[in-house]
RNA sequence: GGCUGGAUGGCAGAGUGGUUAUGCAGCGGACUGCAACUCCGUGUACGCCGGUUCGAUUCCGACUCCAGCCUCCA
């Protein structure tokens, strides 16, 4: 199995620290708003991996924290005029159910910043003590980063190269411009927990080293995140792990690709990026994870409204071959062509539009069964559930799929359609086709398209154009 | 200015030193009362210029363009 590494910029074959067992450590959501389609991208991506390397037969150890402190938050809870914590709890509900929706399963451990004061402080103290930070007057801690030398190497910076303080406001009590906040001194009237450098918060980066610390150890296999984690974040995290370990902080360096709408990056601060609950309000969950998961992680994704269009006709695609078979998984083959396949293009980086792609010959497959040797589809159909399952699709029933999801708003129920096909079926036994064309263009009118078989007619909702 | 990616057929999107990605759309055929679904067939796409090679979209170099990071952002 090759993964492709951050840090060295190239891909690597894997080998866990412990064999047969995967630590994973995810940075997750800061909490002071809901997550859009960049928070989908990374929970999808992630997930998709833990699904993989659970199949692969790995004991995964996946940690997602979640920051639950932090400037954003202090200032969002001001001018909602709510308390810290009733929106932080209000945000990570929300969270919470955004994932569950998009079939993304919770991660093993999910710690937050609050929950770990303590482990920050002592962090702080050991970096303190062995000169890789200083108390400033202000009551602030900072990180002496020209002490750590190996600073840059994630980003492949030399730190004479970065502009330091062209686009900071240079603070006068950090030693140099570069230098970064490990611990925040608390203005009055701000929430802060005590410590021996008086009332405060923990900076924006010590978090994650304490919590990965401490929920997988001082050197652990994956480390994850967005595209923009890479500078300052997760640099900063190594040189916070590394100079208080003396270790290798993690092994292998996993950033998924960025969202873009027209071919800009989707980001809070550009203030062009769409909630996840927005999106669902109008397009089925697995449309959306499927949209995610038909690019591979790394790449660069456009979002637009035909983009779902399309992924929702490519699902259709799959639904349609399991629509009336019955998925029988002990007829599964053991060792099947497919089967090697998906792994193959698994194992290579988790590539999951190589592995599409043989879901769509499977899919081809359980087709040509259907008719030619029936009693081949079921197994087929089972299996093409099964390996759909490691990417977190095809789930759902074909039926509860293709008849559409409750926000599409049929404009008949489902026994007036019925009714309608009834009517039809008379009208074609008199040979009046006549009749029968017109009802079933008065139920593509509304937007049910009707399939005659051997079997009888069956509806689906037609995809949106 | 520094660093990191990317440029593939009408669109989306993988991949490969010489052979079909896949999906959507298109075209031809089968099936059908006619359709839809499905199946079969179909398209010589790889930014530009050099180099290496028997042969490059795939390797190397230059160039052009696009995006991201260097400030909070997933």
């Amino acid at each position: 199995m090759q993964i492709y590494n951050t840090l060295t910029r190239r891909k690597e074959p894997f080998t866990p620290l412990v064999a047969g067992k995967v630590s994973m450590y995810v940075c997750g959501m800061t909490v002071y708003d809901y997550c859009h389609l960049g928070h989908a991208r990374v929970m999808v991506a992630f997930d998709v991996i833990t699904r993989y390397l659970r199949h692969r037969g790995y004991d995964v150890t996946y940690v997602r924290n979640i920051t639950d402190i932090d400037d954003k938050i202090l200032k969002r809870a001001d001018e909602n005029g709510e308390s810290i914590t009733a929106l932080t709890e209000r945000m990570i509900a929300a969270m919470h159910e955004d994932e569950a929706r998009l079939g993304v399963l919770p991660p093993s451990q999910e710690p937050r910043a609050t929950g770990h004061i303590g482990d920050i402080v002592a962090m702080i103290e050991t970096l303190i003590d062995k000169g890789f930070a200083y108390p400033a007057d202000n009551g602030d801690v900072y990180y002496r980063v020209r002490r750590f030398t190996g600073y840059g190497k994630l980003n492949n910076r030399q730190l004479d190269d970065m502009r330091s303080g062209a686009r900071v406001e240079v603070d006068v009590h950090k030693e140099d411009p570069l230098d970064f906040v490990l611990w925040k001194a608390a203005k009055p009237g701000e929430a802060h927990w005590p410590s021996p450098w008086g009332n405060g918060r923990p900076g924006w980066h010590i978090e994650c080293s304490a919590m990965s610390t401490c929920c997988l150890g001082e050197t652990f296999d994956i480390h994850g995140g967005g595209p923009d984690l890479t500078f300052p974040h997760h640099e900063n995290e190594i040189a916070q792990s590394e100079a208080a370990t003396g270790k290798t902080y993690v092994n292998t360096w996993m950033h998924a690709g960025a969202v873009r709408v027209n071919q800009e990056k989707m980001s809070k601060s550009l203030g062009n990026f769409f909630t996840i609950r927005d999106v669902l309000a109008e397009h089925d969950p697995e449309v959306v994870r499927y949209l995610l998961v038909a690019s591979h992680y790394r790449s660069a994704i456009n979002y637009s409204v035909d983009s779902l269009v399309e992924a929702r006709k490519s699902l259709t695609r799959l639904y349609t071959a399991l629509d009336g078979v019955e998925a029988v998984p002990a007829q599964i083959e053991a060792a099947s062509a497919y089967r090697e396949r998906f792994t193959t293009a698994m194992d290579d980086d988790f590539n999951t539009p190589e592995a599409l792609a043989v879901l769509f010959d499977l899919a081809r497959e359980v087709n040509r069964a259907k008719s030619d040797t029936p009693e081949n589809a079921p197994a087929l159909a089972a299996e093409l559930r099964q390996l759909a399952d490691v990417l977190g699709l095809l789930q759902q029933s074909a039926q509860t799929f293709l008849k559409g999801s409750q926000q599409q708003g049929v404009a008949l129920d489902e026994a007036a359609i019925e009714e309608k096909i009834a009517q039809r079926k008379a009208a074609k036994a008199d040979k009046d086709f006549a009749r029968a064309d017109a009802i079933r263009d008065e139920l593509a009118a509304l937007g049910i398209i009707l399939k005659d078989s051997r079997e009888g007619t069956t509806w689906v909702i037609e995809s949106p154009q």
